[in-house]
This record gives C-alpha cells, sequence and structure tokens, in this order.
DNA sequence: GAAAAGCTTAAAATTTTCTTAAAGGTGAGT
DNA sequence: ACTCACCTTTAAGAAAATTTTAAGCTTTTC
C-alpha cells in the first residue's frame, strides 16, 4: 500500500497546522488548503484519499464545496462544524460526507474517525474480504493462520503471546528477509525502538522454544550473524 | 434475471431523490414513499426487491415500519439513521432489518451495501427468505437464530439484550476468529471506537454470565491475551 | 584467544483482563 | 409528565498474564 494522502481545509490556519501535526504522527501525507477554491484545486491536482472540511468558510463553505465535491469525485469526507445545530443539519441533509465532528474535537476521537473512515473506504476497493476464504501463511511445518491469530507446528498448535504472534506474523509474511531488532521492535510495537535489542532476543527465544524442535540450531527462526533474524524459506 | 427493484422511503424528499438518482445509475428501478404507510402500500402493490428506510418519519417510523413489513413479507431492509440516535434504536437489527447506516452517508457505501445485499439475497434462490432453510448458527451446545434473533444453551433460549445479541452473532458467523475490543466495538456499535475496551468487556463478561457454566472459565467465548476474544470452534 | 554478537534466566515491572458497583439513559406504562 | 424497570457506560481496584530488565554465559568471527 502506498502512501495515504489526507486534505485538511479551514480557514484557520491555526487548526488545519494543529490537524495536519496529528495526522503526520500518524504517517500520514497532508496538504492543506484555507477555503473551499482551494480544495477543489488541491483535488484536481494530487490523489487524495480523505478530506477533512470546516462548514464554516468564506469564499465556499464547507456544505457547499462537499456537494461541489461529489459531483466530481468520491473521496470520503469528514466535516468539522462549530456548533451543534449545525450537526443535525449536516445529518438530515444528506449531503453526502461521510462523517462529522463539533468542535471542539478530541483529537483521539479525529484520529479514530480518520482511520476507521480509510479503512472502510479502502477495504470497499478490494474484493469481498468479508468471510469466507481464510488467510493463512504457511512455511514449511508452521502454519499461521492471521484471523484466529494461531500458529501450529506440523499440524499441532502452539500458544504464542500477543508480541510472540506479531513477531511471527511479521517475519513469516515475509520468508527468507532479514530483519535487525531495532526493525522488529519498529514494526511491531510500533514505536521508534532504542537500546531495544535484548528485549527482542528474548522473545525470538521464546518463540524458538515454542516453534523449534531444537532452539539450539533452529530449522525456522534463524540469525545471520549481525545483521538480523529471518524466517527460513523453505518449499 | 429481470429488473430490480428496489424501495426508498424517507419523509425528506430531496433525500429520496438523491439516492434514487445515485440507484438509478445502477440501473435499479426504484419507487419512492415519503412515510410508512405509502411504503406498506407501495410494497402491496409491488414486487420490491430491497428497501431503504429511514428510522425517522412521521405517521409511522421506521422501526415501526420495520416490524410491521417482517410480518408481511421478508424483503432485505437497508435502515437510515442519523448519528445522534443511540445504538439502541439502530439495534433495530434485532427487529429484522438487515442493515444499517448513520447519516451522513457516503453514495459509495450505499451503493456497495445494496449491492452486497442483494447478492446474499437474490443469490440463494428466491428474495424470499421465510419460505427457504432456516437461517441458524450452531456452536457445541449453543444455537443462535439469526432470523427470529435467538440464542439457546443446550436447548434453553437465553434472553439476550440487543447489544449482546450484536456481538454474540458476530463472534458465531466467524468462529475461531480472533477480534479485539476496537473491531468489536466497530462492527458492533458502527462507530470508531477508542478507549472503548471497558465497554466491550462489560458485555463480554455479561454474556458469559448468560451463556457459560462456569463464566471464569468459559467454554465458549474466550479471550486470547493481547490480542483479543472469540468463539471456541467446537462441534 | 579476544572481541563482538547472540543466548539464557529469573525476578521486577508493566500491561491486560476481570469484577463489581454505581451512574447515566431510555422506553413503557400509568 | 412521572415513575419504574432495564440496559449501557464508566470507574476503580483486584487478579492474571506477559514483557522488560539485567547480569552472566556461550558462540562466532577475525
Amino acid at each position: 500500500m502506498g502512501q495515504t494522502t489526507i486534505l485538511v481545509v479551514d480557514d484557520d490556519r491555526e487548526i488545519v497546522g494543529a490537524i495536519a501535526k496529528l495526522l503526520e504522527l500518524e504517517h500520514y501525507t497532508v496538504l492543506r488548503a484555507y477555503d473551499g477554491l482551494e480544495a477543489l484545486e488541491a483535488l484536481h491536482t494530487h490523489d487524495v484519499q480523505l478530506m477533512i472540511l470546516d462548514v464554516m468558510m468564506p469564499r465556499m463553505d464547507g456544505l457547499s464545496a462537499t456537494m461541489q465535491i461529489r459531483k466530481e469525485k468520491n473521496v470520503p469526507i469528514l466535516l468539522l462544524s462549530a456548533k451543534t445545530e449545525d450537526a443535525d443539519k449536516i445529518a438530515g441533509l444528506a449531503i453526502g460526507a461521510d462523517d462529522y465532528l463539533t468542535k471542539p474535537y478530541n483529537p483521539m476521537e479525529l484520529v479514530a474517525r480518520v482511520n476507521a473512515m480509510l479503512r472502510r473506504y479502502l477495504a470497499l476497493g478490494t474484493a469481498d474480504r468479508s468471510a469466507g476464504r481464510d488467510n493463512v501463511v504457511t512455511l514449511g511445518g508452521l502454519t499461521l493462520d492471521l484471523d484466529e491469530k494461531q500458529l501450529t507446528v506440523d499440524g499441532a498448535p502452539v500458544r504464542l503471546t500477543a508480541t510472540e504472534y506479531r513477531i511471527v506474523a511479521l517475519l513469516m509474511q515475509n520468508p527468507g528477509r532479514v530483519y535487525n531488532a531495532e526493525e522488529i521492535y519498529e514494526r511491531v510495537w510500533n514505536e521508534p525502538g532504542y537500546s531495544v535489542e535484548n528485549t527482542v532476543m528474548v522473545h525470538i527465544r521464546r518463540i524458538r522454544e515454542k516453534i523449534e524442535i531444537n532452539p539450539k540450531n533452529p530449522k525456522y527462526l534463524k540469525v545471520v550473524w549481525g545483521l538480523g533474524y529471518k524466517m527460513e524459506k523453505v518449499q
């Protein structure tokens, strides 16, 4: 999946800046616009996955902009409105926004809503993902079920802790690829890894104890001296 | 297959018009009604494959209409509700609606849901499920009747609240699959879930009290530490 | 054989889940 | 409009399980 771009539109530059900072912390790319016309322009020149739009704006207000945009693009829109009265209006109007928040909003809630909207929107693109076909990765005698979050070794289910599961999932989904401790930490814990080698190592050891016949001479989870760990690419 | 007819019901003519336009673009035939009574009339005089219904309407509101309609026809129903309405009402799903959307909704999502519902109901022979096979999920001693919205444990009916029912339905329809609290919240409440762990947990506990012999050592509704909850896949 | 990298262990610290109770809401019936 | 009954949410302490830390040990590399 490439990068996700979000367009933030409000006539108050401070608000745009604050929201942009929030979203950038979540690793989104942010575009800024300060009225409806600028917003339309940005939409034409960039590939935008989601818009955040203030209802009250000069030149072209949020509601008009929403309707205008809907005629051209089917990008998800999150409306911001100052008053609770507006909220009812927005809801009643069914103008084509996907969600709305009233100011003052909780930054965490804003982020949560953005994430939820993107999850839904991006999921619609992919074919029927609901129930049905399973989601399984196999590597030699190892089988990882990503829905049930269950690993089996030669058919026998193995009980992994949450952290162990995440490490195994990372390595098994990229067999053969070598990750150093810092990379593993950052991808599993989702935070910068600084002097965490030992922590990762302890988890690796526990995983080996559970999946290897002889943990001291591992068949699956191998070390690459000086570089990191990998799941051996077999079969 | 002949033409597919969709009945759209809302007291706001603008909304009906907008939805109708969307659906007509998808080559559906659209009937319009502006309150529950008109809707019932349309149902009697036409062959309708799917209904879209606003919850808030004068004369006869969406929920009453849903129940009324369910008594006569087993047509799939998509409910529309304003966000301000609480989950309790939306849990009208337990009354017989098949899906719902909250306003404001994304046109794309509305179309996607309509398509998905029709695929589900038309693909399985007739649109009339009442005559067809029953809609039941079984898991060990648990039996969930999705039509009657009734759970039985070892043959004894259990009274679940609307929220409890929806959690159980989610988990039982995907046995073995692990859902974390956030996922459960989002799929049951249709709202982004942030800091709602405890809310979900309390519901889980109440469900266990109702379905487990020993809630402290559950046989069906199990926790997977650090990852979420699941219904145990048993036979 | 020395240095660097990786391994092992178990106790301490933290996180996650469970439990209970009370507060907050909503609809039904009067 | 008011009260009652029931359901949902919030809060906080207890319990359970996992993660981190730290220190000493082993293996590999040069």
